[in-house]
DNA sequence: TAGAGCCTCGAAAACGTTGTCATACCAGGG
DNA sequence: CCCTGGTATGACAACGTTTTCGAGGCTCTA
C-alpha cells in the first residue's frame, strides 16, 4: 500500500498561482498580473482568473512576494514599552505614517533594557524591515551600523543614538525643564526639587540641566539634597520626596521629570493633604486626566514625535540621502494650578 | 560600451550564505548549519564558516526561510486603538507571551471601523501570520473563516466573533456592572442614569443588561431618559449627562460604561461642582489616578485578556484541536469614594 | 500582401533559504 | 582486502512569487 507520507500542510494547504492558472486555464504570469492589477489582460481573461481565485479562495503570499521584490513593506519600531500611554500614543502615529505608505509596523517592547534593544532591533533586521525606528534604552547603537550600511533606513525617536551618527526626532527636554522650573520661580520659589530618571538617559540629563540652567538665570543655588536621579519606581521615588519634604528647610516646589514620577508626585502629596503645607508641583510630560487634578505640566507631543520621526523615515525610505539630521520638537506649558501654588513659608 | 544598467540594490546588497559559502570555501549547505546550529559539522569548518560570516557581516534572511519553512514566528493583532491604555497593556501582555514563543507581534488599530478591521486582519492573513488574535470593531466574521480554514489560528479578545464559531477571550461585562450599578443601590440610590457605548458593540449591550438586572433585582424601575448608549465622544456623553441630571428628578448616581465615558463624567462632573448636589459615580475599567481622583470603578484586567488570548492561541497553534471555546475573565470592584456617595435628595 | 508595431500571454529564471539525498571518507571487523 | 556503518559534506530541488524575454496574433499602412 503506498502509505501517504503525511505531506505536513504548509500554510494549510492553500492555493498557489498555480492551483488560479491551472484551473482557469492560463499562465502563471497571467495571474499575477491580475493580482497585482498590472495592465495587459483581456477583461474575458481577468474574469476567468478571478472566477478561479475566488473559488479556490486564493489570497497571494506576501512572504513569497517580499523575497523576490526585495522590499517587505514593513518597519519596525523599538520602543520601551507599550503599556505607557506615551509610547502608545506614539506608536499610533507612526502606524498611521506608515499605513499612508501602504506599510505595516511591527512593535517590540525593550522593557529599557539594552539587550533586549539590541535583540530586537537585530530581530526586526533580519525579518528585513525596510526601516527602524528605535527609542534607545542604552547607551551604544554602533551594533546598528552593519544595518545601516546594508540599507536599513534608522532613525532614532525621543532619545538620540550612541556612538553612531544617525536621524534623530526629540523633544525639547532642556527647554521644557527651564520654562517649568522657571515658572515655579516666577511663582516665588526659591528652593525648588527635582525628581528625575538616571542621567544616563539622555532624556533624563537635559531635563536635569533645564533644571538647573533655570536656577541659575535665577541666580538660586542648587543644594544637591534637592536633586534625586535614579530610578523612578514608586517606591525610591516616594522615599525621595520625603527626604526632600522634611528637614528644617524643605522645598516648597518640585519639578517631576517624567510623567511617572508626575503620578508618584501627585500620590503623594496627595496623601498627606492635611499633613504639611501645601507644595507646588510641575511635570514633564502630560498625564491622562491632568485637567481633572489641576497639574500643571510641561507637555510633550508624542503623537508629533512618533509621525515626525516615522515621516523622516519614509523620506529617507524614498532615497533622501542627506547628511543625518536632528529635529526637536517644542514642549508646551500647560498651567493647571499646581505650578501656581505660592511658597508656604519664606 | 557595456553600461552597467543600474542593478537595483535588494535588500542594499547583503551577503547571503551562497557568498559566504564562496569565503570559507565550503557548500551552502554548511552555511545552513552553522547558521542554525545543527549538528555534523567539523569544529574546524565552523570556524571557517563564523569566520567569513563576521567578515562579510552576514545575517539569515528571515524572509525567505519563512518561505521554506511555512511559518513565519509572526502573530497580529487586531486592535482598536494602541494609544488607548487598555488596548496599550493587552497588547504588551500579548507581546510578552508570543516572546516566550520566539514569535513576533504585529499591531494594527481598526479605529473602530469594521472595514479597517477587516483590511487588517486580511492584510496579516496575506503576511502569513501563523495566528491572529481579533479585537472585533464589526459584527460579522465570516470573512475570516477562509483563512480558518486554511489553518490561521485565530482568537477573538475583549469581545465575541458575529457570525462565526471561534474562540473568545471576554471581560464580565454583564456581572462587573451588575455589581456596580448594585453597589449603587446598596449606597441608596434608586434614579441611577448609565451612559455606555452603542448596543450594537457586545461589551456595550453586556454591561447595559447588567444595568438592568441590577436595577430589576433590586425592583427598581428604570425610567429610559436615564439611559443614554450611543457614540462616547465627549460632547454627546456631556449633553446626555447634562440631561440625565437636569430636570426635576434628576439622577442621583451615575454608571459609566467604559473608561472614555468615565474621564468625560469626572470632568463633567468636577466642572459643576459648586452648581450642584453631589452625584455618584462607578465606572467600568480603571483609569489611571482614578485612585488619586478617588473614582470607584469596575476594574478590568487588560493584561490578563491579552495573556488568556494569547496562551489560548499557542495552545492551538501547538496543535490543540478541541471545539471554540469561551473563556471569561472575572472583573474587581475598587471602591475609592465616588461610587459611596450618598443620594442628594429623596 | 508584406512588413511594422502593438497587444496579450506564457515559459523559464531568479529571489535566499531549507530539506532530501547522494557521495566521499574513515575506522573497524571479518 | 572487502564490506559495513557512521560521519561530514555538498548538489539539487523546492517554497510561491515577480521579472525577463520571446512567441504569436492582431491591426494598420504602404
Amino acid at each position: 500500500m503506498a502509505e501517504t507520507p503525511r505531506p505536513e500542510p504548509r500554510y494549510g494547504n492553500r492555493p498557489t498561482m498555480k492551483d488560479v492558472a491551472a484551473r482557469a486555464g492560463v499562465g502563471l504570469k497571467t495571474v499575477s498580473r491580475v493580482v497585482n492589477g498590472e495592465p495587459g489582460v483581456t477583461p474575458e481573461t481577468e474574469g476567468r482568473v478571478r472566477e478561479a481565485i475566488d473559488a479556490l479562495g486564493f489570497r497571494r503570499n506576501d512572504s513569497a512576494r517580499v523575497l523576490r521584490k526585495g522590499r517587505t513593506a514593513t518597519v519596525g519600531l523599538v520602543l520601551e514599552d507599550l503599556a505607557d500611554p506615551f509610547y502608545g500614543q506614539l506608536s499610533r502615529a507612526v502606524e498611521e505614517v506608515a499605513r499612508a505608505h501602504g506599510t505595516l509596523l511591527i512593535n517590540g517592547s525593550s522593557a529599557a533594557d539594552p539587550g533586549r534593544e539590541q535583540e530586537l532591533a537585530l530581530t526586526l533586521c533580519a525579518r528585513r524591515v525596510d526601516g527602524l525606528i528605535v527609542i534607545p534604552a542604552g547607551d551604544d547603537h554602533r551594533y546598528l551600523e552593519p544595518e545601516m550600511r546594508a540599507g536599513v533606513a534608522t532613525v532614532f525617536a525621543d532619545r538620540p543614538a550612541g556612538l553612531i551618527d544617525a536621524d534623530a526626532v526629540l523633544s525639547d527636554g532642556f527647554g521644557g525643564a527651564r520654562d517649568g522650573v522657571a515658572h515655579l520661580i516666577a511663582h516665588g520659589h526659591r528652593r525648588i526639587g527635582f525628581v528625575g530618571d538616571r542621567p544616563r538617559i539622555h532624556t533624563a540629563a537635559e531635563r536635569l540641566r533645564g533644571y538647573r540652567a533655570a536656577m541659575e538665570d535665577a541666580g538660586l543655588p542648587v543644594d544637591e539634597r534637592w536633586v534625586a536621579s535614579g530610578s523612578t519606581e514608586p517606591e525610591r521615588v516616594t522615599a525621595a520626596l520625603a527626604a526632600m519634604l522634611s528637614g528644617p528647610e524643605p522645598v516648597t516646589a518640585l519639578f517631576a521629570g517624567n510623567n511617572r514620577v508626575t503620578v508618584t508626585a501627585v500620590r503623594v502629596l496627595a496623601g498627606r493633604a492635611g499633613g504639611g503645607p501645601p507644595v507646588a508641583l510641575v511635570g514633564f510630560d502630560d498625564v491622562e486626566l491632568g485637567d481633572v487634578l489641576g497639574v500643571t505640566v510641561i507637555a510633550q507631543d508624542p503623537a508629533a514625535l512618533g509621525r515626525t520621526a516615522a515621516e523622516l523615515l519614509f523620506r529617507r525610505l524614498d532615497g533622501a540621502a542627506e547628511a543625518p539630521r536632528r529635529v526637536v520638537i517644542g514642549t508646551r506649558l500647560v498651567a493647571r494650578g499646581s505650578g501656581e501654588v505660592p511658597p508656604s513659608s519664606g
